[in-house]
DNA sequence: GCCGTTTTCGGCCCGACTGTTTTCAGTCG
């Protein structure tokens, strides 16, 4: 959590223990404040430093709130707070995280029951004991029954390359049906964003109630939370999945709307309001004549909203790909003409990183290969692992071993209908060092060195040294995160990605939906200070071959065109580069 | 509690859905 999380929580906190309380408007001006405080580009604590009068700038946050950061950054604490947390004794957060249990309801249950935990809130709706409580039925007692379960597992947002099957099950299971005219994914699935909080659905049709129905009994649902004519969620697995039914006219804007991010709506809205425009979910509007454009959500003549494009059009952009959409500049840039021409999926030519049962893979070598031409790629490496720091185990391949493997990887080679590389995966020690003989280095096509071990602190010193090494070709996952589990190196992108341009060594982008290392943001830094990037499945069997989406797609997300990538160019031009 | 101003008070986003209510409150996105 970063630091502005964190401050952003506890105002977060203190919204929802004024509104379980009954206490109007604060609370919304807390959740602004909390709001803006995580959105903030920098770091929040730090200008808490400089004392309240530099909280100013962030909107939302006024005297009171700014004196309570500070408070909160000097001392760790907010009296005010504290004292809210005696009066209500409640574990809000996990509280609330239970589908249909707000603040409020938090609140009366306290006052009837005493229900502070997760566990009392389970046993006294066990006991029947919640129906008794006015306002209440048995009806809300057992949803609450069937939603603590769910509260307690669902604390992290979903993996892109768990929820990106999902979101196309449902996507491939609508799209059939008669009533349905258009189907796409929104939200940050729509983005490929690395993780998904749900999975967002968007139906144009003119009749909501048979896609609905339809929604209802799609097989991968395990519960339905809501069911209306215009939209409707269910449970399916780890995750909420949302599905929303427009009209065929107004697709394109409720597309564009639901894409998000928040933020790139936010500041197209705003290009929208200089040009005397009102852009929503239902459209372009041109309220140049109209006197309170706020009036009417489609107050003003409307002018677009059909296509995602139209709405695009409407304010001289061209249409970007949703991938772009974060507010990194991408708004600026389409006014400019200057957007990237990404990357795309065909454009992987080949895996440079993959993995056979000489180390921790499962498969030989030949099987490997064999997969990779199914697959559909023009050439293939294989980079076992060496051994070294983060080894353990004898997963890695010795020294004198590798050099047999370069034997064998030459045969399979020679039978093989694509061209294949030897090659190892070595690893980086703290101080830089490459875990291979130089020897042994010199033999081979391609030399991936990633971290393995002391996957803490800076770790751009050790990265630089590696990018320096005449042998090296590409630095593995750099950062050696694990999303949701561990953070990783931090790396100076932009120190790692210059010394990389100034050496020819590429920068991993690992494919693997755990890793996505590096992350898009990263890439973008990259690519700006020259770097070559390498999209690399990690493959420890054929079957992930197909992984390589979603480093593409986190490629895209770093603005990647397809000459930024080693391995979208063809036999000829990555063996100039290897050499 | 914040903000903007018709500038020190008065208003604060909103629509869909559910459940418990008999006209509405709470939750969610």
């Amino acid at each position: 959590m970063s630091a502005n999380d964190d401050i952003a929580a506890r105002l977060e906190e203190f919204a929802d223990l004024l509104e379980a309380q009954d206490v109007d408007y604060k609370p919304r001006a807390y959740r602004r404040a909390a709001e803006n405080v995580r959105a903030h580009p920098g770091d929040v604590a730090r200008l808490a430093h400089g004392g309240e009068d530099a909280l100013d700038e962030i909107e939302g946050v006024g005297d009171a709130i700014a004196s309570k950061i500070v408070e909160y950054v000097e001392t760790g604490e907010i009296a005010e707070l504290e004292d809210l947390r005696e009066e209500l004794p409640v574990e809000m957060g996990e509280l609330t995280r239970v589908e249909g249990v707000g603040p409020k309801t938090v609140g009366t249950l306290y006052e009837a029951l005493g229900i502070t935990t997760l566990e009392e809130l389970e046993a006294a709706a066990a006991a029947g004991e919640i129906q008794e409580v006015s306002g209440f039925g048995a009806k809300t007692e057992q949803n609450i029954l069937e939603n603590v379960e769910f509260a307690r597992e669902a604390t992290e947002r979903e993996l892109l390359g768990e929820a990106r099957p999902r979101g196309e099950g449902v996507v491939d299971y609508l799209a059939g049906r008669p009533e349905v005219e258009r189907i796409d994914l929104a939200g940050s699935l729509r983005r490929w964003k690395e993780t998904i909080g749900d999975v967002d659905v968007l139906v144009a049709t003119e009749e909501g109630e048979a896609v609905v129905d339809a929604f209802t009994d799609w097989p991968g649902a395990d519960a339905v939370i809501e069911a209306g004519d215009q939209k409707a969620s269910v449970r399916s697995g780890e995750v909420r999945v949302d599905l929303r039914v427009v009209d065929p006219s107004e697709f394109g804007s409720a597309l564009q709307y639901f894409t998000g991010s928040k933020d790139h709506n936010v500041k197209i809205r705003n290009v929208a309001i200089d040009r005397d425009l009102k852009m929503n979910e239902y459209g372009v509007f041109d309220v140049s004549d109209v006197e309170d454009p706020d009036a009417d959500q489609r107050a003003g003549e409307r002018i677009a909203g059909e296509t995602e494009e139209g709405m695009y059009e409407a304010l001289d952009m061209p249409w970007m790909p949703p991938e772009l959409r974060e507010n990194w500049g991408e708004i600026e840039a389409a006014r400019d003409g200057d957007l990237p021409d990404l990357i795309d999926e065909g454009d992987v030519r080949g895996d440079l990183h993959v993995h056979t049962n000489w180390s921790d893979g499962d498969y030989t070598v030949a099987e490997m290969v064999e997969g990779a031409a199914s697959f559909g790629h023009d050439y293939l490496a294989i980079t076992d692992h060496a051994t070294g720091p983060g080894m353990v185990g004898g997963v890695g391949v010795p020294d004198d071993e590798l050099r047999e493997q370069i034997e064998e990887v030459r045969a399979v080679a020679e039978e093989a209908d694509i061209p294949v590389f030897t090659g190892v995966e070595a690893n980086i020690s703290t101080d830089g060092e490459i875990s291979v003989d130089d020897d042994v280095l010199t033999e081979l096509d391609v030399v991936v060195a990633s971290p393995h071990a002391g996957l803490d602190g800076d770790g751009t010193d050790r990265l630089v040294a590696a990018v320096e090494h005449p042998e090296v070709d590409i630095i593995g996952h750099p950062t050696g995160r694990y999303i949701n589990q561990r953070s990783g190196l931090d790396v100076d992108v932009e120190r790692l990605a210059e010394a990389a341009a100034d050496n020819d060594t590429a920068l991993e982008i690992n494919a693997n939906p755990a890793r996505l290392d590096l992350g898009g943001g990263a890439v973008k830094t990259a690519v700006e200070a020259g770097a070559t990037i390498a999209i690399n499945t990690d493959a420890h069997q054929p079957a992930s071959y197909d992984l390589v989406r979603y480093g593409v797609h986190t490629a895209r997300r770093g603005w990647a065109e397809e000459t930024d990538v080693l391995n979208t160019r063809d036999v000829e031009g990555l063996r100039e580069f290897l050499e």
